[in-house]
DNA sequence: GCGACAG
DNA sequence: ATCTTGTCGC
C-alpha cells in the first residue's frame, strides 16, 4: 500500500516531544463511514541484542477469519524505548513493512496506543496520519487514563478517560480474561475502534490481525537468530 | 521528591 | 520487548 511521508524519524527525545504535540492536532476522530472486511495487524520483535527490529504484517478477511496476505521486514534500532515515544522506535519498520502490502486493508490495528497516550500520538495515531484508512490501537496494558473494571463478559467495556475525557475503552475481548485497551488512532471514532477491535476477536484475548502478526514475528525472529 | 510508565 | 519451565485451569 501506498504511504505518505510527513517527516523524518532521526530525531532527538525532546524533539520527538515537540513533534507529537505539533501532529497531535492533525488527528480526526470522526466516525467512519464505510465497511471493515480486510484488517491489517502489526507487531514487532527485537533481536541482535537488541539492535535490529523486526516487523510483520498479517491482512486478516474478518469474515472467514482467513489469512489474505503476509509480510515481513527489518531495520535497524534507532531510538530507545521511552514510554510515550513509542512510534519514533517502532513507526519506521511497521511502515516499512505496511507499504510491503500488495493488499490495501480497510483498516489497521497496531498493538500499542491510538490516541490513549499522554499527548494523545500513540503509534497508531501516528502512523495513522499517514494512511487514509482507519488505524486502531490495541495495547495489553494501559499507558495512561482511568477507568473502572469492565464487566467479565465478552463485548463489555469501560471509558478510557484521561483528565476526565474519553480517549478510547478498556474492552473484555474474551469471558473473563483480562481486558485490552482500546482507542482510535485516526480516521475513526472511540466506538468505531471497539468495534472494529471485536469484530476482529475469535477465540483468543487479542484480534485475529495482531495476533497473527505477533506469531509471525516470533517465527521470523526464530529462524533469524 | 515519589510513583507510573504501550513495547 | 527480552531472559525462561513447569504448571494450574477451562
Amino acid at each position: 500500500m501506498k504511504i505518505r511521508e510527513l517527516h523524518g524519524w532521526d530525531l532527538s527525545p525532546k524533539e520527538a516531544v515537540a513533534l507529537q504535540r505539533q501532529l497531535a492536532g492533525k488527528i480526526s476522530l470522526n466516525k467512519f463511514h464505510g465497511s471493515v472486511n480486510l484488517v491489517a495487524g502489526v507487531d514487532c520483535a527485537f533481536t541482535d541484542a537488541g539492535k535490529t527490529i523486526l516487523c510483520c504484517c498479517c491482512v486478516v478477511d474478518i469474515a472467514n477469519f482467513e489469512t489474505i496476505e503476509t509480510v515481513r521486514t527489518k531495520l535497524p534500532v534507532n531510538f530507545p524505548y521511552v514510554p510515550g515515544l513509542l512510534s519514533f522506535r517502532e513507526a519506521p519498520v511497521c511502515i516499512k513493512a505496511l507499504r510491503l502490502l500488495k493488499t490495501l486493508p480497510d483498516a489497521v490495528i497496531f498493538d500499542g496506543q491510538g490516541i490513549a497516550h499522554p499527548r494523545r500520538l500513540g503509534l497508531a495515531a501516528h502512523i495513522g496520519l499517514l494512511l487514509n484508512i482507519p488505524t486502531v490501537g490495541c495495547a495489553k496494558s494501559r499507558l495512561c487514563g482511568e477507568y473502572r473494571e469492565p464487566g467479565p463478559s465478552k463485548g463489555q467495556s469501560c471509558p478510557l478517560l484521561q483528565k476526565g475525557e474519553p480517549t478510547g475503552k478498556v474492552l473484555r475481548t474474551r469471558d473473563n480474561v483480562r481486558p485490552v485497551f482500546v482507542s482510535p488512532g485516526n480516521n475513526c471514532s472511540i466506538d468505531d475502534a471497539a468495534k472494529i477491535t471485536l469484530a476482529c476477536c475469535s477465540k483468543y484475548r487479542l484480534p485475529e490481525p495482531t495476533r497473527r502478526a505477533d506469531k509471525l514475528v516470533a517465527e521470523f525472529k526464530k529462524n533469524i537468530s
